[in-house]
Formats: structure tokens, sequence, C-alpha cells
RNA sequence: CGGAGCGUGGCGCAGCCCGGUAGCGCACCACAAUGGGGUUGUGGGGGUCGCAGGUUCAAAUCCUGUCGCUCCGACCA
């Protein structure tokens, strides 16, 4: 029988692997690199859909679909674009099948397509080409539109949420008659990622910008939000980037401004992708499995009965009701574990799923009218009177949401650094753990680090001093104060 | 594309050297007891041993070929 997990502290991705399965979340496709996303997984997924949709509408944002193919041609328009994806694009070469005498199907060699179809990997061309056709005047402008998609990244290694080949993910992308207020909406979408991971995901994060080599190919500049990983190692856990006109002029889109000028348009793009899900997994999970955070848990409260017999269960029953009713009311998303495992059993195996906040009601309570609580997050056992219980709930809810994000915050700083000379860089990035530290600013000492100890520049972040600080490798003068860290 | 390994019920494996009626654990189904931290017992269902060919009276086992997968080195939200 399957018990205890790998060991958190010692195998760490072991441990993830296991989690992601026995919690329910997802599955492997049939093809390499594919992920089926279980029930208990997408309910997750449209948790942090709902709110950051919700959040994005409030800031006057619509939602569109555009097409899952592009034609060839458009990704050759943007030249530093299609560096960065040409070596993960699934191309479509053929439209149909036949059978090869029976033996199975083949390509129909007759079905070769004149131009090649390629499965986006993001959208900003497609966009851009119907941008083109929708934009004339500044008064089509700002245009602010996401999409919920999925795109296809044909990667080499894989990981359930962190990297698979087709993923989910929205992507906005905005056009503007300024820079300025292109710069603008990139920031406040960065900020609605960080409220989306902080507030919600109950995971902290640092904001910045990407370093010339980190950054989005195509972008003037990107933005992001890092978060710490449990192994201490950096997830990059949204992007938001500021195109200026690049694709506009790929794609030769311009407006005609107040004064009756031609101009390029300016433009944003943006996405979070479902490496959220792993990026939660990976934050709190524990040894005992997932931890989900009550404001996107699938399910929050699950109902453990204790019984014996047939009249036992309808004891239970009864006396629940009340209490279901309640927590229906309050929007309290609950499940009642009727299987027929033990109860030890139903215990390990919620507590693995993550739910925030087991009740256990048997017997014994029923006798004394009172509840079981039990925390996910400290494992405390609470007796609560019956009518006290919902309001508990409530309250333990919200305590577990803070709780979670104070201890990854708490966990965070303490595995953030500041160092100052190259050895001391060395020994944090190797056991692990963000650095803070000044950096020349030059591509060459960033990818000579990058190559002596695999740390990346995971941002420059918005709070940086660099005054005073010196290259942590070249001992220059520093231009940016910088987090480094090994990253997913 | 280079290096290592693996294909046997759903999953994990044994059996292979030394050919002889396909086995174990988990999961699954049924019944009963149990039930407050992974509960027992009894009974049951399920496998052309990756595929193709060869050797042999006989192949999961030996030989040849073939296909697929996993892990490790050049990418990335």
């Amino acid at each position: 029988m399957k018990k205890g997990l790998p060991d958190i502290k010692k195998d760490f991705s072991a441990w993830y692997t296991q989690v992601v399965n026995r919690a329910g979340l997802a599955d492997y496709g049939p093809v390499k690199g594919t992920m089926v996303i279980k029930p208990y997984g997408y309910q997750l997924w449209e948790n942090i859909k709902e709110i950051f949709d919700k959040m994005i509408k409030d800031s006057g944002h619509v939602n569109a679909y555009f097409p899952l193919f592009i034609p060839k041609s458009f990704l050759a328009k943007e030249a530093e674009h299609i560096e960065g994806f040409a070596k993960e694009c699934a191309v479509v070469t053929h439209t149909r099948l036949k059978s090869d005498d029976g033996q199975g199907v083949i390509v129909d060699p007759e079905s070769k397509l004149d131009e090649e179809i390629i499965v986006r990997p993001t959208s900003e061309t497609v966009i851009w080409s119907m941008y083109k056709k929708w934009i004339q005047s500044h008064r089509d402008l700002p245009l602010l539109i996401n999409q919920w998609a999925n795109v296809v990244r044909w990667e080499m290694r894989t990981r359930l949420f962190l990297r698979t080949s087709e993923f989910l993910w929205q992507e906005g992308h905005t056009a503007h008659e300024t820079s300025e207020e292109a710069k603008k909406e990139t920031l406040e979408i960065l900020e609605q990622y960080r409220c989306l991971a902080e507030n919600y995901l109950a995971i902290p994060v640092f904001t910045g910008l990407k370093t010339e080599s980190e950054k989005f190919a195509g972008a003037e500049l990107t933005y992001c939000i890092e978060a710490m990983m449990g192994d201490k190692r950096a997830l990059q856990a949204g992007t938001s980037h500021y195109l200026g006109q690049n694709f506009a002029k790929a794609f030769n889109v311009t407006f005609q401004t107040k004064d009756n000028k031609e101009e390029f348009v300016w433009a944003t793009s943006w996405g979070v992708s479902t490496r959220l899900i792993g990026a939660v997994i990976l934050t709190h999970g524990d040894e005992k499995g997932l931890q989900l955070p009550p404001k996107v848990a699938p399910i929050q409260v699950v109902i453990v009965p204790i019984v014996k017999n047939d009249i036992q269960i309808k004891m239970i029953e009864d006396f629940i009701e009340p209490i279901l009713k309640e927590l229906k009311n309050k929007k309290i998303r609950t499940h009642v574990d009727w299987s027929n495992s033990s109860p030890g059993y139903k215990f390990n195996d919620w507590e693995m799923k993550g739910v925030p906040i087991r009740m256990e009601v048997g017997p014994r309570d029923i006798e004394e009218d009172k509840v079981v609580l039990v925390r996910r997050d400290n494992k405390e056992k609470t007796v609560v009177t019956k009518t006290d219980s919902v309001n508990r709930i409530d309250m333990f809810l919200n305590e577990i949401q803070n709780n979670l994000f104070n201890k990854a915050l708490a966990f965070r700083n303490n595995n953030t650094h500041i160092v100052s000379n190259y050895d001391d860089f060395k020994k944090v990035i190797n056991e692990g753990g963000f650095v803070r530290c000044g950096w020349n600013g030059a591509k060459d000492t960033e990818s000579k680090i990058k190559e002596e100890t695999k740390a990346t520049i995971r941002c420059i972040p918005f709070d940086e001093n660099p005054d005073e600080l010196k290259c942590i490798i070249s001992g220059e003068v520093a231009k940016h104060e910088v987090i480094f860290a090994k990253a997913y």
C-alpha cells in the first residue's frame, strides 16, 4: 500500500510528482509532455481563473478568442520574437490521414499544405494581424483584450503544471495611444498579478524587471512576479510585457491621432498560466501533501463522518444537515465524505488533497452536540459546539489563508540573503536560496554567473537600491541591485 | 542527436542465466465484521508476457529484427 510520501526535504522532486498524482490534480497525457488536468486540479484552476477574470474585467478588459492556428509567415514578422519561439513550435504540414492498407493510418502526402501552419506558442502575431483591421483612429484605443486559451510549446523536459507541451493560460493583449499609457497598463497588470499571487494564492512574490537576456522575445521590457518554492528555487509565476511598437511595426498597425497624424500603436501583453497551480503546490505543500489556500481550494471543508452502523448514519445526516445548510449560505465549499474507507484513511487522503479544514462528526460528538475541527495548516484539533461550528470555520479559513502567506513569507525572507562577495554568493546559491546583490548591468557577467553557478537574475526588484553596491563578480560599480536564484 | 536502462493484469514488480500448465504486492468487486489517524477476514474478476519472425516436441524464458518508453547532456511560462 502506498503510504508516506517521499521525504520533502530530501527528494523534493519525487515528492512533487507524487503529490500531483495522489492528490488527484493531474495525470500524464498519451503524447509525451502533455497533461490531463483532472477534475480536482481543474476546479482549482477555475477558481484562480474566476478571480483573475473578475480583476481584469473590473479594470476594463474584455475577453475574446483568437485561433489556435497561425500562418507560418506571421512568426517571421518580428525578428526577436521568432528567435524566442522557433525551437519549440508544433507545425501543421498536412490536413489528412489515409488508411494504410488496413494497417492503421498514414499522413496523406497529397494533402500537404502550401503554407504550413503553426500551433500558437503565444498569440501576439494573430492578434496583431487582427488589430491592424480593427484600429484606425485614437478613438479605437485603448483596446484591452484578454483571452483564456491553450498554447503549445514543444518542450524537451516537462513536469506537470510547471512545464508541459500544452498548457492553459490567459494572455492579455492591449493597444494604446501612447508609450506612457502602455507602460502604465503593463505595471497595473503586474500589480494585479501580485495581488492574485499574494492575496489569493498566499504566495509572496518579488516584483521587478527582467534583464535583457531573460525578457520575453519581442518585448521592450518584461516585468515579472517571482516566487520562492519550498526547495528555495525560484519560479517565474507571471509576466507582463511592455512591447513598445514592435508588433505594431511588424504588422503595420497605425492609428490617426487627434491632431491628424499617423502613428504606430503602443502595446502590452501579459500572461499567467496553469503553472500557478505548480506554484501553489511547491509553495505550501508539506510532508502530508498539498495545502491549498482557502480562497482557491475546491473544497474548503471536508466532513468525515465516523459511523458504526446504519442507525448512526441517519443520526449523523440529521445532525449535520443544518450545518451544511449554513455553510452553503455562507458559500463555503463543503464536501461530506460518505465513502466507505476507514476514518484514518480519509484523514490522510484529505490532507493529501490539501483541504484546509476537516470536520469530524461521530457518536461522541452528537451526544455532546459538538463537532471536531482540524486545521490542515497547523494540525490543531478544536472541539466546538455545533452552533459555533460555522463561525469558527469561517474564522479558521481566514486564519489559514493568512497563516499560509505569512509562513511562505517568513520562509522566503529567511532564505533571501544580501551578499557582497562572490564566495558568499556561491555558498548561498549552492545551499539554496535567493541572493540580493549588485550587478554591473552587463550581459557577460550575467552569463558568466549562470555558467559558474546555474543561478540567473530573476529580476531587478522595484525596491532596488544600487547606490554604493559593487557588482558581485566584476567588483565594478553596480548598475542595479538584482535577485539571483536557481530557477525552475 | 550522444550515453544508461526498461517493456509480464490498472500500478509496482518477480519469473528469464538453467526453456515445460504465468505468479506476488497494491488497486478493483462481493460479503461480513471494524470504524475518533492509512482496519481485518473470507471469497472473487482480470494478463495473446511490447510487436514480428526464427530455433524447439515445447518459448515470458534462447536468437534476430522492430516499435515504444524512462532517465541523463544543448531550451523555457
